[in-house]
RNA sequence: GGGGGGUUUCCCGAGCGGUCAAAGGGGUCAGACUGUAAAUCUGAUGGCUCAGCCUUCGCAGGUUCGAAUCCUGCACCCCCCA
């Protein structure tokens, strides 16, 4: 990695706007870059990916990344007024979720040698502040004029929902932790999405007024797809980075599924593959679209970084049963693994050994509502046992159709699955 | 306050005494095709012990051999005149 930082930026469209007289030869030398993850959740998800990677890459062209996490500004980042209670309550998941993205941040970075990432909460220096001192020492030297100037306030004001005086404070709170990191660890760059870009000129302008020091702002583009919705959202909610919400097969399959005009600039933002390979990703998808390499390449290269080897080729195996043929001589674990996303349903074994009607096992199962409704999918070719379709009304299951020890895989329709496990 | 119109199965919307579990469209589900895409095509779409039975057409009663369809009352919605 002997290009400049910047370039390796702009080639990957993660250049949106940058702040500071010159950047480009600002980073020229090794420096400290920092961005800021929020403790939202135990986890981080795929809209955190973009500044994540970007840490990554600084650091590889010999900055030292140091990854922030929120667990000050987290606190009053909710604008929900909530009760005494709550927010004590509220401050145990806090620390909880801080706790949680802490390790996973530990996995993406790296803290050895010189350029050795740093990873800080900002609730270590934030609370040892008094609310007076904090005016003092630092609201008076945050012009009211130019932060009511904010794009991003203006618009809160105008909207109906108006601006409360602790979100407003948000962006004070950001604005000094890059005050801070400049202080303690010579942290002059700050990344983060275009909507951080209000948070970080503000800390850029705090640093001149209070210490006369020059700091720099870089803002990537957000993941969103060609129509502009975000990306990372699925009908089962955001896609996780933590193995335990996302499976690696579910995280594998979100960008298996990446439309083709998005998949081009997950590329770029997300993998760590170099410009000659993407050109060539670009030339098969338009070449061969039905072929998908790219979207296979982004779906190994991702898995990989978030799951590891192990992770990419578990996603690989439960790829393969969930699209290829029969299910047989599995064990339960193996199965549980695989199917770790479908829901389950338990009965007693006994129910087997009688003979199990296919029609009441799709009920059971969740997959039909009705009984009627899983005598029509049956009918029409839609069920499934163990991946071996079954059209007839009078199937019964029984203990010869186990797929394992003790489960049986049912579907209905093309990906729709459900575990059936028997217990004695 | 006076006059008129409406309330139908997930949604929109036909139906105006039997042939209505209720047209048509949307959605949804399944099948074919396909790139685990989009589009398209086909079928299905109240429940059940399924060639039969049961429960649905704002709510409660009534008339009829028989009502989503007629009558009465109630509730909610819309329009016009004050």
């Amino acid at each position: 990695m002997t290009a400049h930082i910047l370039d390796e930026l702009q080639w990957r469209g993660l250049v949106e706007q940058v702040a500071g007289p010159d950047l480009r030869e600002h980073l020229a030398s090794p420096r400290v870059v920092y961005a800021g993850f929020d403790p939202t959740a135990d986890s981080l998800h795929v809209g955190s990916f973009i500044p994540l990677m970007t840490l990554r890459r600084f650091q590889m062209a010999g900055h030292r990344p140091i990854a922030l996490i929120g667990g000050a500004t987290g606190m009053i980042g909710d604008p929900s007024g909530k009760s005494e209670e709550r927010v004590l309550l509220s401050e145990e998941v806090l620390r909880q979720n801080v706790a949680g993205i802490e390790r996973q941040l530990q996995r993406f970075l790296d803290f050895s040698g010189d350029s050795g990432a740093i990873l800080v909460n900002n609730y270590d220096w934030m609370k040892e502040f008094s609310f007076l001192q904090f005016l003092r020492d630092i609201g008076k030297h945050a012009p009211l004029g130019m932060m009511l100037a904010k794009e991003s306030v203006k618009a809160r004001l105008e909207s109906e929902s108006g601006l409360s005086y602790t979100e407003f404070s948000y962006m004070l709170l950001q604005g000094y932790d890059f005050v801070h990191l400049a202080r303690t660890h010579q942290c002059t760059v700050q990344l983060g999405g275009t909507d951080q870009w209000g948070n970080i000129t503000v800390g850029i302008d705090l640093a001149r007024r209070l210490d006369g020091i020059q700091l720099y702002g870089l803002t990537g583009p957000l993941l969103t797809r060609a129509d502009g919705v975000k990306m990372g959202k699925t009908e089962r909610g955001a896609v996780w980075l933590d193995p335990e919400k996302t499976s690696p097969y579910a995280f594998y399959q979100y960008w298996i599924n990446v439309a083709d005009e998005d998949v081009g600039r997950c590329l770029r933002y997300l993998t760590e593959l170099d410009q000659e390979a993407i050109a060539q990703l670009d030339a098969s998808r338009a070449e061969a679209p039905h072929l998908r390499e790219s979207q296979k390449k982004l779906a190994e290269e991702l898995t990989r970084v978030v799951h590891g080897e192990s992770g990419l080729a578990a996603a690989r195996h439960a790829t393969e049963i969930f699209f290829g043929a029969e299910i047989e001589d599995l064990d339960d674990q193996a199965l549980a693994d695989i199917f770790a996303d479908v829901p389950s349903s338990q009965l007693p074994k006994a129910r087997l050994e009688e003979g199990l009607p296919l029609i009441d096992a799709l009920v059971e199962a969740g997959l039909c509502q009705s009984k009627g409704e899983a005598r029509r999918t049956i009918q029409q070719g839609g069920a499934y046992v163990n991946n071996v379709r079954r059209t007839d009304l009078e199937t019964t299951l029984r203990s010869s159709d186990l797929a394992s020890e003790s489960m049986l895989v049912l579907r209905k329709g093309k990906k729709k699955y459900a575990l059936l496990r028997f217990h004695s």
